[in-house]
DNA sequence: TATTGTTATACTCTATAACTATA
DNA sequence: TATAGTTATAGAGTATAACAATA
């Protein structure tokens, strides 16, 4: 936005606009995930999970943009639910591998049943042609601004 | 979206792609303003002062969509960095009144420049098209979805 | 009684840095 | 030495609920 613009003229950053939105559609989704005892951060990890079985924590580290850290801790609370299991990896000793329990399989449909109904309550109302354009210029900005990896890929 | 929707077809969700931008957006803008002692929360906080003067903080948690208690613990902070006042209403003896100090509106500008850089480093590659696509629809999901209240207006 | 604001408490999210075990 | 993971620590961002002062 390299457009003039006066100082005061705060509501034309879009990046505004996006952390506004967005966060509104989060807190919508965390508390329709928490009636099933789970938060917004540890869905995205399940997520992760479902596609491909077992991925250790530096690989989710980097799916997810944060750091091992941050994934140790969402671990241990998904494990402590039975959502998780964590076995040491049988090659390299000093990995892990974590994947879901047959629990947590089970959630994943369930979880993304309300993420479906949470996009319904933001997005429905949109023009098809509006939501469309939304979600490639979305994808487009991960792509061209190379946000850290693709979520799903 | 009523659209039919595999649970492993994860992506398709808007919620998901919006987060997973926005959080990039914040963070990076976070870091810029970090360097000036500020956080995101809080400059859109003193954003909120800057065209009214002043307001009380019930007025400043239905702007911004939080809790009283949030709005006084963010001003606490402001004020220890004298970036802001808090002033007894003369009128209302329960009311408080936020308004920002002369060190307070000398930083705005300074923070709106980041914000200026930030959308460029984010948005500026797309066209301007999708640029415009984008905050139009943003507000519209505001304004229909009625989300709490219109951040400045 | 209702409202304004503050305080107390509690989580989640996330980072950085130190540390352990293994490679 | 470098890497994988965990742990310790810390702070931001919130929320809820209890409370004090005032209306």
């Amino acid at each position: 936005m390299s457009t003039n613009r006066s100082t005061s003229d705060l509501t034309a950053h879009l990046g505004y606009w996006l952390r506004y939105v967005s966060n509104h559609v989060s807190q919508a989704f965390a508390r329709k995930v928490e009636a099933h005892g789970v938060t917004v951060a540890e869905w995205v990890l399940m997520r992760q999970l479902l596609d491909v079985d077992a991925l250790p924590p530096s690989r989710l580290a980097e799916r997810m943009g944060m750091t091992r850290g941050a994934i140790t801790k969402l671990a241990d609370r998904l494990l402590a639910k039975s959502l998780l299991t964590r076995k040491p990896d049988p090659v390299d000793g000093r990995a892990q591998t974590l994947a879901l329990t047959a629990k947590g399989r089970r959630l994943v449909p369930e979880l993304a049943a309300l993420a479906d109904a949470n996009d319904s309550e933001f997005f429905d109302h949109l023009a098809p042609k509006d939501r469309a354009a939304l979600v490639r210029i979305l994808r487009d900005i991960v792509e061209k601004r190379g946000l850290k990896s693709l979520p799903v890929d």
